[in-house]
DNA sequence: CGCCGTACCTGGAGGC
DNA sequence: TGCCTCCAGGTACGGC
């Protein structure tokens, strides 16, 4: 689900929802949602501290504690979050967690739910964040992203471009459809080794990049089925994407063909008229 | 080392 | 309706 727009959009929705706030009671419905922490050292982290700011890094959730401490959730595919009114902590279908957070005179609760249970939320300290960050790549919305450095990264590689993109180690934060989108957008062919990209199509796929994500974002996401915002709604992306699920559908650009096809197990959809 | 197939899970869609 | 297969926004791991 939460590719970087899914994840920027629910960081805004939760540092404006308890970010000044304290955490009071913590419930683990699922104990896998922490693993390979144990429920009572989460809980034991997290309880009482005040978060005081929510933000993202690549697809991770991260939230700064009053001790020092993070929070730091990995949606995966349907990690989801909901902050709405108390109500009792009982056990809900695909419910995995949740907190029960001081909200200034009343209280209020977050949940996390997971249908597919690959989601994960820690509390760690800043060498063990520090780890994790330095093992993800450059942010593609920074200014750290230039043609000139995307080309660096690019170099010597074999892989398929829509499968390079895929690699957190890189450039970190897009997932499959934004990946496909970028290449549609760029006029590249999915399949193409990343480091055959030459310079015009390196400075076509950094402008596509940052103009598909900087859109994804501002228009709160790509909404299928499971993904919603902290607030229960929708993003909007899905409704201009221009070649993601779009299989047999007539080129916007070309008029030709959008084909599907399948590299390192996953779908990417591209026209063949005008992506070389 | 780089790349890719597989595994982890559940549920929705579509074929029969 | 039921049963089967395929597919899904991610990523860790192991094999080659």
């Amino acid at each position: 689900m939460p590719e970087l727009p899914e994840a920027e959009t629910i960081a805004r929705g939760l540092d404006a929802a308890i970010a000044g706030r304290r955490i009071e009671r913590i419930k683990i419905h699922r104990d896998e949602v922490v693993e390979p922490m144990s429920p009572a050292v989460f809980r034991r982290r997290l309880r009482g501290r005040y978060v005081e700011r929510v933000g993202r890094r690549a697809k991770w959730i991260t939230a700064l504690l009053d001790d020092g401490g993070r929070w730091v959730t990995q949606l995966r595919m349907t990690g989801r979050f909901t902050w709405g009114s108390p109500s009792p902590l009982r056990a809900e279908p695909h419910l995995s967690a949740s907190f029960v957070i001081n909200n200034g005179d009343a209280s209020g609760v977050l949940r996390f739910y997971d249908t597919r249970r690959f989601g994960r939320m820690w509390v760690l300290n800043e060498s063990q964040w520090a780890e994790i960050d330095a093992r993800l790549g450059v942010e593609p919305l920074s200014e750290e992203l230039t043609p000139g450095s995307l080309a660096e990264l690019l170099a010597g590689s074999s892989a398929p471009i829509r499968n390079w993109l895929l690699d957190q180690r890189r450039v970190a934060g897009i997932g499959n459809i934004y990946a496909v989108e970028a290449c549609y957008r760029a006029r590249i062919d999915p399949r193409r080794p990343a480091g055959s990209l030459e310079r015009n199509d390196v400075r076509r796929l950094h402008n596509a990049i940052r103009r598909v994500l900087g859109r994804a974002v501002d228009r709160r996401g790509t909404t299928f089925s499971d993904y919603r915002d902290v607030l229960g709604a929708g993003g909007e992306f899905q409704n201009v994407l221009k070649a993601y699920g779009r299989e047999d559908e007539q080129c916007a650009r070309c008029g030709g063909t959008i084909e599907r096809i399948v590299l390192a197990g996953r779908s990417a959809f591209f026209c063949a008229g005008c992506q070389v």
